[in-house]
Parts: structure tokens; C-alpha cells; sequence
DNA sequence: CTAATATCAGGACAACTGATATAT
DNA sequence: CATATATCAGTTTTCCTGATATTA
């Protein structure tokens, strides 16, 4: 065996060039009520995990509070989160999803009309959606942390 | 099985939030040397298809010709891509890669640098790093074409 | 003349960095 | 005073759209 090339450069080239067309595609399909995918990400851990504050969730998404705070407002001002303020911490919000957005979530609409899902829907079998699953959670383990 | 939610929508809301992440991943781990997602996979396919014009590498890649005419003068600035005019056609540029550029790659060295490529070896077993390159494939599908 | 190629110019967007106000 | 949170302002990156010159 040459073993010269090992296979984690392979999927380390595969990948990044996956990541970048996939994230041109979903920024060429627009967003008319869509929502972007960092958007989407936030939405999903508030869902998760509940109750974060701006920073939390800067850490979290591994991205610097000052955006995370840019992604907020746009958040808010579509109705989909609220803030309020931290009785025992001035300084801090307390972030939460809105009755709409969680109506939203539960009804499973706002993943059902996305073009992304329907994508994978239509050339994906459900064995295939499968296999694509659990390498998306090794995957995660990629982005996490430092 | 209440089956309401399809698991097409969740690998959608994970593929999403992991594109995000690992292209801020990657811009943070900064290029002293390295390549971008776009400019690495288009050598990739300059390596695969031989030689393209800015256009057919442009349709290929699916971006615009401007947006690949600039990546494209990128590379050649850093002595990666040379062009030469078309004989039969004066309009077109045809593109290749340099010799500095094919050692490289032969080398591996470009890839094995990588920090991609040492995250996914520090992170993923070997069977682990096969099964998402299996499922690496099955998404170049979803971004393939239109 | 119509279509394709390439490039110039300007714009949108999501992230970044730096600086600042406020609360602990 | 030192630390943490949040926000304001400006910059960078990467792609976009529109307009133009050239060649087929």
C-alpha cells in the first residue's frame, strides 16, 4: 500500500468544496421568508437548549457576540425571538423563541417549504438520507469547540 | 411512528447550521499559505478536467464568470493558474495549472497542511473518515446542476 | 446581427476587528 | 479596578448584478 495520500485529505478537499457551493446555493435560492442558515442554526439550539443570552449563543455558534447580536436584532424584528431583560444581571438579555416561532417550528412548516429539504427529498432515497445523517453528526464534532 | 416530521428536515437544519459553521471554521483558521474553499476546489477541477476556460470553470463551480474571473486572477498571482490565449478562438482564456502548482498537489503537501485535513485525522477514525466520504458523494447531488 | 466571452464598476451580505458604555 | 455583556462603527471577504468591449 503507497498510503501516501490518506483519505482525510480526500474528504477535507471533497468537503470544503461541498461547504462552499452548498452555502452559495441556499444564498442563490433567497430567503423570501426563508430564514439563512445561521439563522436557522440559532433558532434550532434556542429550541434546544432554551434560554440563552447573546454571548452564550455567540460561544456556542462560534461566532464573535457583536455578530451574534446583528443576528439577533434580525431575528427579533421578524418576531421569531424576544429578549428580556435579566432580573438578576443587568447587563445581560435573556433570549427566547416567540409562541409564533415555536407554533412554526412544531408544525414543522418552516423545515417543510425550505428548499434545502426538498432538495434532499427529491435526490436522496430514505436509506441514503440516513447514512447522509449519522455523517453529519461525526461531522459536527469537526466545527465544535477549538 | 408519528412520521410527521420527515428526516429530510432534519438533515436540512443540520447541513445548514454545518456549512455555516465549518466555512467560519475555516476562514478563522485564517490561509498563511493556504488556499480558500473556492480556490482549492477549483484546482481540484483544473487537476481533474485538465484545462477551462474562466466560463466553463464559472458553470462548473456554479457561480457567476465575474466571480470566477476574479478568483481565477487570484491564483494566477500567486504563480498557481497561467493562461493562454485560445488560437481558435480569440475570446477565450485557456487556464491550466503550473508545474509549481501539480508538485504540490503530487506532494501533498498542500493538503496535508491543511488544517481541515488534521482536524478530520485528529477527530474521525478511519472508518469514520470512509463513511463521510461516503456520504460526501451522495451530497455533491444536492449541489450539482440545478 | 446575435451569441458568447471576459472584464470593469458598483452593491449586498455576513462575518470580522476595534472602541465604548454599562453593570458585576 | 477588573471582568463580562452588549452595542456602535468601520472593514474585509465573497459573491452578486449591471454595463461594456471584443470576437465568433
Amino acid at each position: 500500500m503507497t498510503d501516501t495520500i490518506s483519505i482525510a485529505a480526500l474528504v477535507a478537499e471533497d468537503l470544503r468544496s461541498l461547504a462552499s457551493k452548498l452555502k452559495r446555493k441556499l444564498r442563490a435560492q433567497g430567503h423570501p421568508g426563508n430564514l439563512t442558515a445561521s439563522q436557522a442554526s440559532v433558532l434550532v439550539r434556542l429550541e434546544k437548549d432554551g434560554q440563552m443570552t447573546t454571548s452564550a449563543l455567540a460561544r456556542a455558534e462560534g461566532m464573535r457576540p457583536q455578530s451574534m447580536g446583528a443576528l439577533i436584532a434580525s431575528l427579533e424584528a421578524s418576531g421569531l425571538v424576544v429578549g428580556m431583560p435579566d432580573p438578576s444581571d443587568g447587563r445581560q438579555t435573556i433570549l427566547s423563541l416567540t409562541e409564533d416561532c415555536r407554533a412554526m417550528i412544531a408544525e414543522g412548516r418552516a423545515a417543510r417549504q425550505d428548499w434545502l429539504t426538498r432538495r434532499i427529498d427529491a435526490t436522496l432515497s430514505a436509506e441514503e438520507q440516513a447514512q447522509v445523517h449519522a455523517a453529519i453528526v461525526l461531522l459536527q464534532r469537526l466545527v465544535e469547540e477549538d
